[in-house]
DNA sequence: TGCTTAATGCAATTTTGTTGCAAATGTAAT
DNA sequence: ATTACATTTGCAACAAAATTGCATTAAGCA
């Protein structure tokens, strides 16, 4: 199987979301990253991450791609399949992507669905811009 | 205010999201409309669609755009302000995406987070592919 | 210190979505 | 039926976003 390089875009870009401590969109990575490296590279690293489940993705109803370090990941090694099925909180006024961690929908899917990913977004207005 | 007109293009493209039973992708659209008009007008008439709440739209975690008819919405006549908050279906296999609409998640949000809109897109197998 | 192969940069290309404007057409009034 | 008028459409141009191929670089291991 393929070989897992750390490298400094990779770093980088890991660092944003650790430090971010919310979603962010797929530009703002792009803009923290410029000069760095490439935005080709940006697609890559982030594609890598995933799959590595490093990251997750999550899309806003505008459309707009997230990816966001699940803290629910920071206590295990990885390379486990992880579950996220947590809210994520998309606030209409500032924009920003937050994962809600301990908000689990509860909900039952009819039989036969065999249930694999789950991306739950809701939008509105963020505490902070109520 | 701006009147509504029911124009050809719009009649295809309901009747097709009807028919369909199903979320069809922007890109099904553009197919099935491909020689009725032109790709700008698909754009233009879903989002009129969507303003006159005849239709909701849902992204699924790969970023793919779908459109569906609400079946909720077929008994009223409409320009009242619907929830969607029904789950969202989308097949791993064969790429089908389906309005659950029966299937309404229950989750609380933290104090002061005010809801607006939903988008919950589980993916998985649907019954036929399992 | 090399060797292997993953990762990057860059240019080219493709795909996707938007805008402006003239022409066509749906609808309601005459 | 004819007319009037705002809405809708097509088309071409534009802009933005994402993908691909390939030569070059460099991470990690022996
Ligand atoms: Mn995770
Ligand atoms: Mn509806
Ligand atoms: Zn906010
Ligand atoms: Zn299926």
């Amino acid at each position: 199987m393929a070989q897992i390089r750390n490298t400094p875009s990779k770093r980088f870009i890991q660092q944003a979301l650790n430090d971010a401590g919310r979603a962010l969109s797929l530009s703002e990575i792009q803009e923290a990253t410029s000069g760095i490296c490439d935005r080709v590279t940006v697609y890559r690293v982030l594609e890598r991450l995933l799959n590595e489940g490093e990251v997750h993705r999550t899309v806003s109803l505008d459309g707009v791609v997230h990816y966001a370090k699940c803290s629910a990941c920071e206590t295990n090694g990885h390379t486990h399949v992880h579950d996220h099925h947590h809210v994520h909180f998309h606030c209409e006024s500032c924009g920003d992507v937050t994962c809600l961690e301990s908000v689990i929908p509860e909900f039952k899917l009819p039989r036969k669905y065999e249930l694999h990913e789950t991306n739950f977004m809701v939008s509105g207005l963020c505490p902070g811009c109520r």
